[in-house]
DNA sequence: CTGATTAAATACCAAGTGGTACTAAATTGA
DNA sequence: TCAATTTAGTACCACTTGGTATTTAATCAG
């Protein structure tokens, strides 16, 4: 096994690395020469193992989308904390990712829905199909809390998802901003406040 | 007096339509070209009335931003509304501004505060600095309200200004990942509610 | 009509863009 | 030792980038 020259760089490692770079400074300001010198893998070999530039952004975007769901997202879908619970560990991880000590800043989906929102592309719609799963995640979840009585009957599970979206987003866009953690802590505990609108009596 | 060739394009409309495309396409994926086809306004004639690319970029920036001081700010400031009646007018100015009919969708300045998230530039320091002075005018029309006696007298007038300004970014980002109008509306309305927390009894 | 003045338009520059053909190196199996 | 195989690395392609020098056109004061 393992014939022929052996690999400089592990693809993953390379992977992860355009990924970061993807996400500090968005498709445009990336340029192929600038993957190269961060991953340290040589032009041709970006190209056969992720293909062109376009491929590799839509790769690294679904994967750190893909990550969200299986980490954040799963944890808030399908673990059997009350909903009050539930909303505030995914608003304080959004926190975290956003802010994160090691990691980027801000959101890499939020960066590319603004970053490709004024010219129809795949990326536009691929970005914003995955803001409609968010949704989804959020209503299903929802909509379950409402079901087991812990929302009232009432409770407009749309628009309550369309605002805790809309907090996603504006923790992202607010540490974009430059907006520290502890802020952003007690943007979220703000945020939540208007939950007990909806909670059942 | 206008000794000379006339000329062909008032520079006025060739700076509200660069301000559009930059708007819409962001700086880094807006070339130089794309502007003199954009505003009929040939290369050098942009350079001379407006100074390189980032010199018009930032003369765009600053230009929509006191538009934005001028109005909803300046009304939101200064108008003897009640606080929440001018809250309401705001959010649902920034609606309008977002998605307007015939204007461009979101906001350029988040946009701008995401693509140079990334990298530190004089742009960036330039689009966080805009945040924070409207986060500042939020502050000093609340602390109004505080003394007026509108709002609680131990109403974190810092963390509330911060949730507003948040819900002003999350509208633009929900815009620009495709929302209609009611929708948006619908979240402002959603985002007010939080405020009779803070109304004085 | 002339010369000064202002702007438009063409052509151009070096550097960088996404993408690829080709060569050189390193390994394994026979 | 020698192909076969797989990767790395160099060099290159046509095209676009931000930016400018230069020429041409159009106006007005005298």
């Amino acid at each position: 096994m393992a014939r022929g020259r052996p690999r400089k760089c592990d693809p993953e490692d390379v992977f992860d690395k355009a990924l970061t770079l993807f996400w500090k400074k968005g498709y445009a300001a990336t340029s192929m020469n600038d993957l190269v010198v961060e991953t340290g893998m040589a032009k041709p070999g970006l190209y056969a193992n992720f293909g062109s530039k376009d491929d590799l952004f839509t790769k690294a975007l679904r994967h750190y989308f893909d990550r969200f769901l299986s980490t954040l997202g799963k944890e808030f879908a399908e673990a059997d904390a009350p909903i009050d619970v539930a909303l505030r560990t995914l608003l304080l991880g959004i926190v975290r990712a956003s802010k994160g000590d090691t990691l980027c800043v801000g959101c890499f989906l939020l960066n590319t829905v603004v970053e490709t929102t004024g010219t129809p592309s795949e990326l536009r719609d691929l970005s914003r199909e995955m803001g409609e799963r968010r949704r989804k995640m959020l209503r299903d979840r929802l909509r379950r809390a409402v079901l087991a009585g812990e929302l009232r009957q009432e409770a407009n599970v749309e628009d309550l998802a369309q605002f805790i979206s809309g907090q996603m987003l504006a923790i992202a866009a607010m540490a974009s901003e430059g907006a520290d953690r502890p802020t952003l802590e007690r943007f979220a505990e703000n945020a939540l406040a208007v939950l007990p609108l909806a909670r059942a009596a």
